[in-house]
RNA sequence: GCGGGUGUGGCGGAACCGGCAGACGCGUCGGACUUAGGAUCCGAUGUCCUCGGACGUAAGGGUUCGAAUCCCUUCACCCGCACCA
């Protein structure tokens, strides 16, 4: 018998089919359609690693089990190739980003094709093509023109260390998402996405992604931040304007005792001057403006404020009420200013206490009277409203309503939702990005670039240096222009936009790539999408995923496709950990791929990869593990050449003339097909799929030195390799080479038979109180009476009775029986 | 602090609807073959045991004829959010 081996099995397969692309995507078919999707790679120099492995070993599983099962399956590749490391790379070795990038997708290309992955490469989208980027150039025009694209000055997150700007999805904990450099607020004139827009579809919708898990779907909620409450103003004593607060506690209003402001509010510096104390308060504001994000935002900082001498008064009660300024009141949110309730709020509460501002209780509960003096806390709960004038005695629940409503009758205030999620910040002052595609003219001011002239092309004669602002600013060829409408002098915006955009619509271009007159043609999309599966890590619950559904959302309002949602389903695969961390360069303990093929080959690598963990979980690397997973594949390959020395033409047989153990094979290859079936197509439990395979050839190896029917041989050999195709494609595309005909990856999937799997007689477990005590064999499908009466007349259930008295008897048909006695 | 998750042999993990806990793999031990085995094949492998059994799914309690699974309390670890009024 020939030896498994893997390294030329793989290369020979491997270079059919990516010559002959049998993995073709086409719309023209009968087929249902499945769109299987892993999220797309960065094209890093150091190609895939065992993360990238999984992700794609269980896309390229589920998708070549869904072409066996007559689906009509689009999966294709990408690269997200945008982004600052090739910036890196070309300040720090000279290296043009483009050339460090296109190399690093031809290395990772080439192991994703060593790794035997079924993806129709002729659909290969890179997104820093200037094919792609042309058309997120048009999509940005797109949402310019629906007017969800706007540029405004604002206080925005800044990283030094990237030298650009940064989303607020992109900071994580006050620090920057990718190089981990603490973030600052800088003033900049800055490009913004209306995303705001859509936050209540954002959230609506989430009730319709039955298929995605429920930590992805609450992060998302969380981020969004819904909440419902009222807006009104205060009047200010002694100056015409007004405090806008925004609360969700309407229900409180009586218990206001003072207003706060956010250091940054525009009223602060009209208040503040002209005060006796002006230059201490001065001082305060400067030292809150320029507390970093971090310390800002932390909820366990010390709250700090300063009264300003100046009063507000109450609308509702014309209560007098000092103002201050606070480092605790978020100035982006709301109006920047808050009323201060300090019964009925813990960090009011926490501020009262320490400058010792009145307290006035508003809120009682009703199971326990409250008395300020014996509390230690705020009371947050909802109760009666008590010393609250007209509303006295009212449920606090339905006061808000009733507050609210006064409010607007008054006409001092409106009832109002807010909500967390901010604008999407899009510029960045880097140049490997799609450059934004707008003209700044003297006369006309900001003007789009005709559609026709898309692309705006990165130019070369740029400089690229550490800390520089903006490299294409050092571009003469880029930065002047003729103005579009006027012809006169003007100049190119010389930001880029984040890369989170141009994944925001990839899988879109997936389905039709090559289009060069729109971004992808609307019946192609609308035939392949939603995705139904969709497979990427935990770490984009919120950025990419609610930046791609904002699209999906804008680009249906604007007619281009007629789905509101990408993606049906969702799997977060977990973290590969290796000695109890997670893989990397400076714990040392990181395994590639490459070298795993290079010992044992794709196949042993991707059947371990699958067979070690459920996908959700994170999955601990094991190098012995990896070799049981290659003893596996020897012993298939050894199993089912020695089956091939039986097999016979024959394809029937009568399976009554069988021996009970070749019944009990067929009974088992019937099992498997049903466990695999199940595990890969509904459950994802591509590790119980395994385990069940596993357990088959172990079950095969009776016939290893024993005669066998030959048909039975047959069919149980060539089952298996259909079932083991999916998860191994190479091994079983030569077994299945050499003993049958054409490609067994364009074989139906077996299908079982119910009537197969049924065995004649059953073991039935006896359980005297709950514990196992005996069993006996019985035919299959007595009811409850028979088995009963079968199991008290048996011998160790009458020994085990003899004494006692039979309280109840318990029967469950073709299971158990458990007789409880005393 | 709030929200979500996880907890099962020496290890990775099974047990899908409340019905034989520990499938499958790793490791370990024993056997066969062999000049040899770190290859391969066969077998054993939760703990304790007086060999009848007893105990056992983070800990404690509850519901049930029966609980890893349902309910309550507690603990540990992981993840997300964290002054959003």
């Amino acid at each position: 018998m020939e030896k498994y081996n893997p390294a030329s099995i793989e290369k020979k397969w491997q270079d059919k089919w990516f010559a002959e692309n049998p993995f073709r995507v086409t719309e023209d078919s009968d087929k249902k359609k499945f769109y299987c999707l892993e999220m797309l790679p960065y094209p890093s120099g150091e190609g895939i690693h065992t993360g990238h492995a999984r992700v794609y070993g269980l896309g390229d599983t589920l998708a070549r089990f869904k072409r066996m099962k007559n689906y009509n399956v689009i999966h294709v590749q990408g690269f997200d190739a945008f982004g600052l490391p090739a910036e890196g790379a070309a300040i720090k070795r000279g290296i043009r980003p483009d050339d460090w990038t296109y190399a690093n997708i031809e290395k990772m290309t080439r192991q994703m094709k060593l790794m035997g992955f079924s993806y129709d490469w002729d659909q290969k989208v890179i997104t820093c093509n200037p094919d792609y980027y042309r058309w997120t150039q048009w999509l940005f025009e797109l949402f310019y023109k629906r007017g969800l694209a706007y540029k405004k000055e604002a206080a925005v997150n800044w990283c030094d260390s990237c030298g650009t700007v940064l989303a607020n999805e992109q900071v994580i904990d006050g620090k920057c998402w990718r190089c981990d450099h603490e973030v600052h607020k800088k003033n900049l004139a800055q490009w913004f996405l209306k995303i705001t827009d859509y936050a209540d579809e954002l959230l609506a919708d989430l009730d319709k992604l039955k298929g995605w898990p429920d930590r992805v779907k609450i992060m998302q909620e969380n981020w969004i931040g819904r909440s419902e409450g009222a807006e009104f103003s205060f009047n200010v004593e002694g100056h015409d304007d007004k405090i806008p607060v925004y609360t969700t506690r309407p229900d409180t209003i009586f218990g206001v005792t003072y207003v706060v402001l956010a250091a940054e509010h525009p009223l602060v510096e009209k208040l503040i001057s002209g005060q006796p104390n002006e230059a201490e308060l001065r001082q305060f504001v400067d030292e809150v403006r320029n507390l970093s994000d971090v310390e800002k935002t932390n909820a366990d900082s010390e709250k700090k404020g300063i009264f300003t001498g100046v009063y507000a008064v109450n609308p509702i009660n014309n209560k007098r009420v000092p103002i201050w300024i606070t480092n605790y009141v978020v100035y982006e949110f709301g109006t920047g200013a808050v009323m201060g309730v300090p019964a009925h709020d813990e960090r009011d509460w926490m501020f009262a206490t320490k400058y010792d501002l009145e307290k006035i209780l508003v809120i009682d509960n009703p199971k326990r009277p409250l008395d300020l003096n014996e509390m230690d806390n705020a009371y947050t709960e909802p109760g009666i409203m008590v010393n609250s004038g007209p509303f006295t005695g009212t449920d606090s629940v339905k006061g808000k309503r009733a507050v609210i409503d006064w409010l607007e009758k008054n006409g001092v205030g409106t009832r109002k939702i807010n909500y967390r999620l901010r604008d999407w910040l899009i510029s960045r002052q880097r140049y490997w990005g799609a450059p934004i595609p707008i003209i700044y003219c003297d006369k006309c001011g900001e003007v789009l670039v005709p559609e026709e002239d898309l692309p705006v092309l990165l130019p070369t004669d740029v400089e690229f240096k550490q800390g520089a602002l903006s490299p294409l600013s050092t571009s003469k060829s880029f930065n002047d222009c003729k103005c579009p409408k006027c012809g006169g002098h003007a100049h190119r915006e010389t930001d880029t936009m984040d890369t989170f955009i141009c994944s925001s619509w990839y899988y879109l271009r997936y389905t039709d790539p090559h289009n060069d007159h729109a971004p992808f043609d609307r019946d192609k999309v609308n035939y392949w999408s939603p995705v139904d599966q969709y497979i990427g890590g935990i770490e984009h619950a919120i950025l990419h995923l609610l930046y791609s559904r904002f699209f999906t959302k804008v680009l249906r309002d604007a007619g281009l496709l007629d789905f509101d949602e990408p993606f049906t389903n969702l799997l977060c695969q977990g973290m590969v950990i290796k000695d109890g961390a997670k893989m990397s360069k400076s714990k040392g303990n990181v395994v590639s791929p490459e070298e795993i093929i290079d010992k044992y080959g794709a196949d042993t690598a991707r059947l371990f990869i699958l067979f070690a963990a459920p996908p959700e979980r994170d999955l601990d690397w094991s190098d012995q593990g990896v070799e049981g997973s290659f003893r596996f594949l020897n012993r298939v390959w050894r199993i089912v050449n020695i089956y091939s020395e039986q097999f016979s033409d024959a394809v029937d047989y009568d399976s009554n003339s069988l021996t009970d153990e070749e019944k009990s094979l067929r009974r088992a290859m019937h099992r498997t097909i049903k466990k695999v079936t199940e595990d890969v197509g509904d459950r994802f439990m591509f590790n119980t799929a395994i385990s069940s395979l596993m357990e088959l050839v172990n079950e095969m190896h009776t016939f290893q030195d024993k005669p066998i029917n030959p048909a039975l041989a047959r069919e149980v050999v060539s089952n298996l390799l259909k079932m083991l195709a999916p998860f191994v494609p190479h091994i079983t595309e030569e077994l299945w080479s050499k003993f049958f005909e054409g490609s067994v990856h364009q074989q139906m999937f077996p299908t079982f038979d119910e009537v197969a799997l049924v065995e004649d007689e059953v073991e039935i477990v006896l359980q005297i109180n709950g514990k196992v005590r005996g069993r006996m064999t019985l035919p299959r499908g007595l009811d409850r009476a028979a088995v009963e009466k079968f199991a008290m007349t048996h011998q160790r259930v009458k020994e085990l009775t003899a004494d006692k008295k039979i309280v109840k008897v318990i029967a469950v048909p073709d299971k158990l029986v458990n007789v409880v006695v005393k």
